[in-house]
DNA sequence: CCATCGAATGACATCGATAACAACAGTGGC
DNA sequence: GCCACTGTTGTTATCGATGTCATTCGATGG
């Protein structure tokens, strides 16, 4: 036969004996060479038949298959990728904060996560999960593409990764260098939804609460104003801070103490924020929504199930993580894919 | 020299002009033969140089590390897995309920992911997502070892995972069968927890909200009830419901319609929970926690920023997901690492 | 009865990196 | 001056699967 026949995993006992395959031994992982021996074929028999190549005759691809079953074969995927040259994996490489105090606890990456896994697996390939802490330099460069999921306010992790040279999706708001793809939901319309929201419910001096040096927010901002501004409502102030709940109460509670002419709405960057704003007034004898009305951003539960429920403009991660998932392996198909920006929706509720 | 130096990639072009690797062209990305040829050595030794082994002469190895840096060499990591039959990736299988109504939407897997990423990757080695959904088989199967997240009341996953021969840690609440290998958190502890200062807050008929085919959740019921016992507190009902905002309410209109003597403790085994039987509670009229004293579970941010401040268990997850890396790492290296319990504790707040 | 064609299968080289062993130069001891 | 020894570099085989080209066999046609 084939002259590697004789290179059987144990040679002393006899390889024939079905129970060297017990399931969970993990004693000599059985090759095609194997198989093949078994089969009385060559290892490329084995291959055509395992991948149903039409070129194999149909009771062959069987008893093969059957074979493959009985024995507990299992698939070397790291030999085929590195014959195929490519590795069927796609890093995702998550940029978050080192910030030890809730650093990440929004529902983000983790609905973001569901549907890039989601769409990814279902085309056959994987996902390699790296937080930029270490260099993500190395997972990377294995993979045939790279999600960017960052809420940076610098785009330095892009910068690294883009000269890696690997397909490159990111999630945010589309930089003016459009060397990267990017997959965002629509900032500029969540604040522009936020603005028409307050203004419809007879808000006219508003605020906004959030750290425009995120081009995520400074879209939001920027929707915001050019609706109040066409419904004659003014921006009263804006407080730059992060996007926690304690940010949310300092900002408002400066906002209280500097008399500067008062206002009745606000929309937060993020439901904390706006969660710690509530806080802030209500400690302040104000009452939310007659005092002050109050907007936040993403929907998370928090917001759903605080009382008073917090209106909140909504952002679909799956449908994002799918976008995201589908942009890079249309460029991995050499296709030229558009940047993508999801609609968002305001949920009304009581604030 | 080598007999490998003539097949360049580029025929025709010359390929010793160093613009050849110009970063972020992907042209035919270079191995260690290229660097070899340029340097006048053997691949072998470019080998030896990049992986600093003492056995190249000091100018050598430093020679051959800058002239990969120079020349944009990027290693490749297939070559080197399938070499030493080992793919330094572990799996990550998150088993998540296909609920499409906040199917997952706590900071379980989140944090616990951090930890997890944190862990392993300082560790050299890489983390492969995978959702239940598909058959997570395929990836498992490449991997040095896996991790098993889920919330499952069944075991179905760890059965379909046990058989691959792949060193395997679950997270939860350990089994009976002590096939693999967990790690959790105390339930049973948080059960008591929440047990003692229900009683010590002078509440006497308690009520426990929560499903109990959940392996963890038995665990806190069993501390829960033992604690109430041996403090002459009794367990006036136990209504199994889901982990939902929803399923809180419900659970609570059915126990306020149903005059069976009446409760004043809850014991909810999700902060979501909590706050569902809150909302009924308040519709019905009563105050939390003058008539009614709520505990909920998973010190979620919405259990902090509610009002009134939801007292919640609180696990570590970051904390589970490093214990979780370390565990599969050590049965890689063929230790027999013990189930780890990790200690749960009380954040008492408002109610 | 031989040429030809197609279906089925096989031999070989290959992807890129590495372990095991071989070879070779220079050094010191006797 | 010869041998053993160390320090450095090279040769070869190998991991497991697959593309390319070659081969075999039976069937068909002239």
């Amino acid at each position: 036969m084939s002259t590697r026949t004789a290179k059987s995993r144990s040679p002393a006992a006899p390889p024939e004996t079905a129970a060297d395959a017990i399931p969970g031994t993990d004693a000599g992982r059985l090759t095609m060479a194997d198989l093949a021996a078994r089969a009385q074929v060559s290892i490329i028999t084995v291959s055509r038949a395992l991948r149903d190549s039409p070129s194999v005759r149909e009771d062959t691809r069987r008893r093969i298959q059957d074979l493959a079953r009985e024995m507990g074969y299992r698939f070397n995927a790291t030999a085929r990728n590195l014959r195929l040259q490519r590795s069927h994996t796609i890093a995702v490489v998550v940029d978050m904060k080192p910030t030890p105090e809730r650093p990440m606890s929004g529902p983000f990456p983790l609905d973001l996560l569901g549907g890039i896994c989601q769409e990814l697996t279902t085309a056959g390939y994987n996902v390699l999960l790296t937080t930029g802490q270490s260099q993500p330099a190395a997972a990377v460069h294995a993979a045939d593409g790279a999600i960017l999921l960052g809420q940076g306010a610098d785009d330095t992790a892009v910068r690294q990764l883009l000269p890696i040279g690997v397909p490159l999706v990111v999630w945010g708001a589309p930089q003016p260098g459009v060397d990267p793809v990017f997959v965002g939901s629509d900032n500029h319309q969540g604040g522009a939804l936020a603005a028409a929201r307050l203004v419809e419910t007879g808000r006219r001096r508003l605020v906004f609460l959030g750290d425009t040096r995120h081009r995520e927010n400074a879209e939001r901002l920027h929707g915001f104003t050019e609706t109040l501004a066409s419904a004659g409502a003014v921006l009263a102030a804006l407080v730059p801070c992060d996007f926690t709940f304690n940010a949310g109460v300092a900002a408002v509670q400066g906002l209280l103490a500097d008399a500067s002419g008062g206002f009745d709405g606000i929309f937060a960057c993020s439901d904390a924020i706006a969660l710690g704003a509530m806080r802030a007034l209500t400690e302040a004898k104000l009452t939310v929504p007659d005092d002050v009305s109050v907007i936040g951003y993403d929907d998370t539960p928090m917001a759903a199930f605080h009382t008073p429920a917090l209106t909140s403009v909504h952002q679909n991660w799956t449908e994002g993580g799918v976008r995201l998932a589908q942009s890079v392996l249309a460029l991995i198909n050499g296709e030229h894919p558009d940047s993508v920006i999801l609609p968002t929706r305001l949920v009304v509720r009581a604030t």
